[in-house]
DNA sequence: TACAATATGTAGCATGTGCTACATTTTGCC
DNA sequence: GGCAAAATGTAGCACATGCTACATATTGTA
């Protein structure tokens, strides 16, 4: 035996629903980072019409290149039309998640705010 | 001039601080699943005595052989140490993430319970 | 002891995200 | 028009995470 006794009798099965949560977390952190673009796309559209690849990377603390790899990705999954040097814009799909997001965001941020915290600490949440 | 004309005059800036909070938060989720492999290691350390790859893959919902390729890159970043065929035990450091992870858990669990927030999805959040 | 079941390890692949370096296109301005 | 700067694109690398398939070690028990 080794330094700790094992214990094969005890099923160490309450983890089941632990690791379900977790692989759903997993899978919702595999599409935030799209959700990040799209919701930075419909922002810039807004504020200016159209949204740029520098733009995208200035806001979302990335390099233009790594734009560019996401936005393929984007693009291939029916988010964005983009096309070279040219500017980016949402699909209908696109928009809603775009709408998905802000919604969820507004509804984190007025939560938040109801609760005093400052409204810098809130957006950034 | 392409569909929608441009602005160049109109410096994007007020995205820099938008930047900075997404970059931190990659930062954050870069590290979250190696919190979550050394909070899940305390646990079962806690609960049978030490933790072992198949509970560490249950519990985590992946496959053993994700787990030990994390193992090895907490191992190789000083938070756990693990000897083939034999029992994962945490470092001092790797029992201080944990502590800092069970707390901020506990930190998140009760204020949302303030809340009236179902325990459940206390737990899951 | 020997064998079967379980646990662990390794090889090799895919995907996502990030980067630097360099090439090409577009744009603004003379 | 032409040229320099800015924007965009491409090539190739690193790393983290996940997987399946297969190899090896350990363990409990006959």
């Amino acid at each position: 035996m080794q330094p700790s006794p094992r214990h094969p009798k005890k099923p160490v099965r309450p983890s089941a629903l632990q690791a379900e949560s977790l692989q759903q977390t997993r899978r919702e952190h595999a599409s935030e980072i799209a959700e990040d673009y799209v919701e930075a796309i419909a922002d810039l559209a807004l504020a200016q019409g159209e949204a740029r690849v520098v733009d995208l990377a200035r806001r979302l603390g990335v390099t233009h290149v790594t734009v560019n790899r996401t936005l393929a990705r984007l693009q291939r999954d029916g988010y964005v039309t983009a096309r070279p040097y040219r500017a980016i814009f949402l699909t209908a799909q696109g928009h809603a998640l775009a709408d998905t997001c802000q919604r969820r965001h507004a509804t984190v941020v007025s939560f938040l705010r109801s609760l005093g915290i400052a409204e810098k600490a809130a957006e950034i949440d």
